[in-house]
DNA sequence: TTGTTGGCAATCCGCCGACAA
DNA sequence: TTGTCGGCGGATTGCCAACAA
């Protein structure tokens, strides 16, 4: 028999550059190392299919040992859509080889290649429709484009050339002028986002490579089914549309052409790719697989190491847990917060001992991740393993605790170290399983916030607003993201989540450290409405002496109708 | 195990209108019968991939009985170029069926649906470039458009309003004025071409359906790598350039975007899916196939009759056969002629016993086919099995034969039988060879024309001009394509091919009877230069009393330098 | 600091008859 | 009969400062 890829090595070079690639791609996709060893999920992958797959009566183990011998970044020529391209070789016994396979531990890590100065914008109404300019932030402005020349002509004029993640320059002309000045992307704008069939909402991301080079990419606006939650995770899972039926056409060119992007048909792959990849895969042959790291579904590619430790705690209901996310711009980090409910299997029938998604989970803010119900372990980082007692008894929104509280049990504990034998060659089984635990204390605690008009910093540390009990999650030093490098002495207000449950619209409230300063920081403020996402930043508030950037962020505050009922939840970081 | 296809029936529907979809293919594409017999040839297969495909050591049959279990007229969302989707299901040894398999016969002929009327237009610069406007043929305007209200309004307008190959609607002002009048359309048009990219040189299709719908097709020019050949015929090969390189990108839009059209890129499959499809055939497996029709390579699935009846045929060199080509506005309609010059397998080593491309050939007018050396014996039909024994020894151009004239020899006739056995469970062998051999006589003869200025019929039908030596080949009633339906009596100059060697460009001449008038016909010259292709016609010209139309084609073949040195063939057609 | 607006100039689009082949 | 050209009028594009948030 011959084996099915022989002949693609030949056809399609890793095309594009991969800074650029990750930049687009956001920083929650996770791309294995060459060679390393690796989990293929025959369901996660069915997952990122257009439509249903049907394998069949055939059993299909849940999850198949592979080594990772091919690694492609590439791009689609149309849509400019990222997706990585990997090969895949199942492993057989004696293949296992523990040694190369070190844990790095944690999702989002930083990777050992620094990352390039980026900056992601979303396109406002005047960037993407009227007189062909791009108003370019000033923080873009100054440090991913050349340096202007201010003193010999006025106004200052450079051109910008920027590659794509094809290769292909644009040129743009960048001018700082008008009163008050700014800085901005005049001829060749409006032919870049013709040509990419841009439309408010879409995110144009800029990229000052190591040499020099400008780079551009897009990143288009999610049309999700709700309407626009903007936030990345790897845990989603977009619902499926049936094929698209084409309505018969008409003038209307733009959007005609942009079904293609950021809806169902692109984004994911072919039914009989999954199933042509699953029957090489239990046949031990060498496979192909594509991902897209924005298609909204986890990778069903992961690294053996990470989902070894997952299988490792010991999952039970109760447990607190976080899981990243980023915002959409690529700009914001931060945490969701939820607690375990159960632990099982989703689908016994097709995949009677299969780990996939087998938390069920409940958010701490519910709302966003209406649709996710169970995540992989793999996916998520243990932040207490005490039962999440009820502890904001006079919340309105949460007058009844949201689940029973279970006990541990050993049932549970000997089912999931049952449901495949993944622990490799090493002492695996219920003694084994203990030793991988988080070290993680409970810090969950309850706080009350003063009433009214309190100066922003110290004073949220802990009290009540309204009435309302806060509580709050105090991460230390070195699992924050990396974007907080702040010194341990410095408290930022990090990943506030404050909705109107009413409104469907929600605020969040980060800060972000400027540059190298440790002193500096940015706040920021998203607001996540049905009409899609806003944004605004306070650069260069100083944190210590936060008079102008804490107070203005305070009065953000105030006016975003922070209410008795409508807060849920506010989380500081250390 | 699962069959790879199983899941892909509900994925995608036939898509389009089958008439329209034969008119953009052209008559050329051969569709077998649903449930009917074919023969897969893996070799083909390949020839219809992008690159090459390596398949392995593994050996493989050179053709594999199937049955057509599903065809699916598709076009590329796109490009609109269309392409068909067959499943196969190969046979086991018991599932031959020949009772099902009745034979038609030769290829090109007529299909049971009559074909609606159609007109394609190449497009001119202006049709393409200026302004905005297409010219419309009055043949094309009165035939196919809806009756124009010329008596009410002046100038006279209507709206038309055409479907493409997906069902799309699209908007035209047709409109009759301008002095002298002609037939326009103008808003509508060059928001058409915008669309489907279309540049001077592409092709345009009306079509009016048998329920008075109006259809609209497209045909892009073919980019050969010798800059342009207009013919289309089903035994070519494209050159294989390797992967585009992409060149860094500039403004010029509507080329780069054309990039992936008429070019290697696409019309080709990809080579996994050639090896994926080998794969199922091999094991018996139902497997699904793509082929483009325009992609210029021979179809890959025959009908099971048409290669057991020529695998019957005595091939040997020194045989005269015909292959039939239309030009690529599939308006002409003619045959090449060629000759064997050996049997033989293409590649002994890969496929040793294959009858793919086993006719190893010269052709009369070989500057047309000089990529084209070696043919598949079922596109073709023998004209004579006698040698064709140096007739014009005269010519310039043919100072000595062209090939050895090799006797026949039980050794090829052995050989041809031996290739494979595809004579089904019937008496195969050598005692059955030659019930189906085809009764035609040997109808090359010589004939001279007198040296000046004859009229143009009558003289024609023999003679010699400038003492050239003129061999004309008479075929006879119903071996003439459908598109010639003159009574017997009629002497038309028909497929006549006239070229200047040295200046690389050739004419054809042609006649095409009008309507159903058996007495008019309309004469074509076509040049066929290293520019592209320019068309001209005599319409209306009656034949019997050829005064101006035989007169005008005379002038023209006066003015086509036609020289001793230059002439190579004449080919009248009863 | 940056999103939106309206003014405006320059360009382009596309309809037209006049030719000519 | 139909391909190409130049004229032209109207629509669109896109640069700009003035505001406002």
């Amino acid at each position: 028999m011959f084996g099915a890829m022989d002949s693609m090595d030949r056809v399609s070079e890793i095309c594009l550059d991969s800074q650029l690639w990750h930049a687009c791609a956001g920083s929650m996709v996770q791309i294995p190392q060459l060679n390393s060893e690796v989990f293929y999920f025959p369901q996660g992958h069915a997952e990122h299919a257009i439509g249903k797959v049907d394998f069949g009566n055939t059993p299909i183990p849940p999850l198949i040992p592979c080594r990772v011998n091919g690694i492609k970044f590439m791009a689609e020529f149309d849509t400019d859509e990222v997706y990585v391209k990997l090969r895949l070789t199942p492993l057989r016994e004696n293949d296992f080889d523990l040694e190369d396979d070190y844990c790095i531990g944690i999702r989002g890590v930083v990777e050992s290649k620094e990352k390039p100065v980026s900056f992601t914008k979303t396109l406002t109404q005047s960037d993407a429709n009227n007189g062909g300019g791009f108003s370019v932030p000033r923080y873009c402005a100054e440090t991913i484009f050349p340096e202007l020349d201010y003193s010999t002509v006025e106004p200052p004029v450079q051109t910008i050339i920027a590659r794509d993640v094809h290769g292909q320059r644009w040129k743009f002309r960048h001018i700082y002028r008008g009163t008050p000045k700014r800085h901005l992307l005049t001829t060749g704008w409006s032919n870049f986002v013709n040509h990419k069939k841009l439309v408010a909402g879409d995110s144009v991301l800029f990229l000052r490579a190591e040499n020099g080079d400008i780079c551009v990419g897009i990143r288009r606006a999610k049309k999700g089914i709700g309407g626009g939650s903007e936030l990345s995770s790897s845990c989603w899972n977009t619902n499926q549309l049936g094929p698209l039926l084409f309505d018969g056409g008409n003038e209307n060119n733009k959007m005609l052409n942009r079904r293609k992007v950021g809806e169902n048909l692109m984004g994911k792959v072919a039914a009989e790719s999954v199933i042509e990849a699953v029957n090489c895969a239990v046949n031990g042959r060498p496979f192909e697989v594509v991902y897209y790291p924005r298609a909204n579904t986890p990778e069903f590619y992961v690294k053996a190491s990470a989902v070894r430790a997952a299988m490792q705690i010991q999952w039970c209901s109760g447990m607190r847990f976080k899981m990243p996310f980023e915002t959409e711009d690529s700009y914001r980090k931060g945490w969701f917060i939820g607690t375990v409910t159960s632990v099982q299997v989703v689908d016994p029938i097709r995949w009677p001992s299969s780990p996939w998604r087998f938390l069920q989970v409940v958010w701490d803010e519910p709302h966003l991740l209406q649709n996710v119900k169970c995540v992989n372990p793999w996916l998520v980082e243990v932040v207490s393993n005490i039962p999440n007692f009820h502890f904001s008894p006079f919340s309105p929104t949460s007058k009844k605790p949201r689940f029973p509280i279970s006990s541990f049990s050993n049932n549970l504990l000997n089912h999931t170290n049952s449901v495949c034998n993944i622990q490799g060659n090493s002492s695996a089984g219920i003694q084994g399983a203990r030793h991988a635990q988080y070290g993680l204390s409970r810090s969950n605690f309850l706080v009350n916030t003063p009433q009214h008009h309190r100066p922003p910093w110290d004073t949220y540390k802990s009290g009540t607003k309204n009435n309302v009990d806060i509580s709050c999650l105090l991460t230390v030093g070195n699992t924050a993201p990396e974007a907080i490098k702040l010194k341990s002495s410095h408290i930022l207000l990090f990943g506030q989540l404050i909705h109107t449950e009413q409104e469907h619209n929600s605020n969040i409230f980060s800060a972000e450290r400027n540059g190298n300063s440790s002193t500096e920081a940015t706040l920021h403020k998203t607001s996540i409405a049905s009409e899609g996402l806003a944004s605004t930043s306070l650069q260069n508030s100083h944190i210590e002496n936060s008079s102008d950037g804490g107070s203005q962020w305070y009065k953000d505050l105030q006016k975003s109708d922070l209410r008795t009922e409508n807060v849920n939840r506010l989380c500081l970081a250390l």
